[in-house]
DNA sequence: GCTAGTCGCGGGTATATACCCACAATATGG
DNA sequence: CCATATTGTGGGTATATACCCGCGACTAGC
């Protein structure tokens, strides 16, 4: 509980804190929550480029390409040459989607959780979180 | 502000950005958020052991170790044998203390932008991420 | 169409973080 | 007092994250 009153810092231990709780959740599917996350992405959305699927997460470009490069390494996504010999296309593949599938019930139940231990603000939570990256 | 409202991936993001805040505020003193706060605790508290400190911190202990052995790589401070032989004493240097002194305004600064982006819902923002970690 | 700028990406380096395991020092139970 | 448990650290490994730099691919101005 002691932090100074510093707000970075509060945040970035509501954030591990939060994470080993979703990552905990997580564990029989074998991915943690950034795992889930960015899999999440890459199955539900179309992307051009890592540098546009970075910019639509709020990530550093090579941040997400060493994070998809994890995936990589466990057989979960595959990575193909795009239209442009520059671009990275970056499909699930069937473990990954099976591991998805595993994990979204997981996620839902950390979700759920959470929820209960913000006694119904999540509202406000994700609200006031939003308004620090005006 | 895409996060398929996943509460977890919402609080990491806004660990990130508020971290970036505060390191640039920070820079030059030439310390970041973590350090600063490091620093901090190892000049105004006593602690036996750093086992107790990363208590405190709700810091693995490896974590602090590996930290704290980058503010020692930096000159900031020193370790000495405490009295019981596998317990380490650790001190800010005369670097150490200047540092901070330099931070400390520039945190403030930090603080202040801060809590202007949260129109002064500071102290909900803090009570809702106390409860996470219950 | 060549040159110059822009774009997409990876690699090097550094920090922050966690888990597990091993080792050394101390405390504890008989 | 010795065997055992506990405590305090460090190191190995892995992930998440950022910054900077360079290289190869494309694009636009002329």
């Amino acid at each position: 509980m002691e932090n100074g009153n510093c707000i970075c810092t509060s945040l970035r231990r509501a954030a591990r804190f939060s994470s080993e709780l979703y990552d905990d959740a997580l564990a029989p599917s074998g991915l943690k929550v950034t795992m889930y996350r960015l899999l999440k992405q890459i199955r539900d959305r179309e992307f051009e480029s890592l540098t546009e699927l970075a910019d639509h997460l709020d990530l550093e470009r090579s941040t997400l390409g060493r994070n998809i490069k994890v995936l990589e390494r466990r057989g979960l996504v595959a990575r193909h040459q795009g239209a442009d010999e520059r671009a990275m296309n970056v499909e699930l593949t069937q473990s990954g989607e099976d591991a998805l599938a595993e994990a979204e019930p997981l996620w839902f139940a950390a979700q759920k959780e959470m929820r209960s231990r913000l006694d119904d603000s999540v509202d406000d939570l994700l609200r006031l979180l939003d308004q620090i990256e005006a």
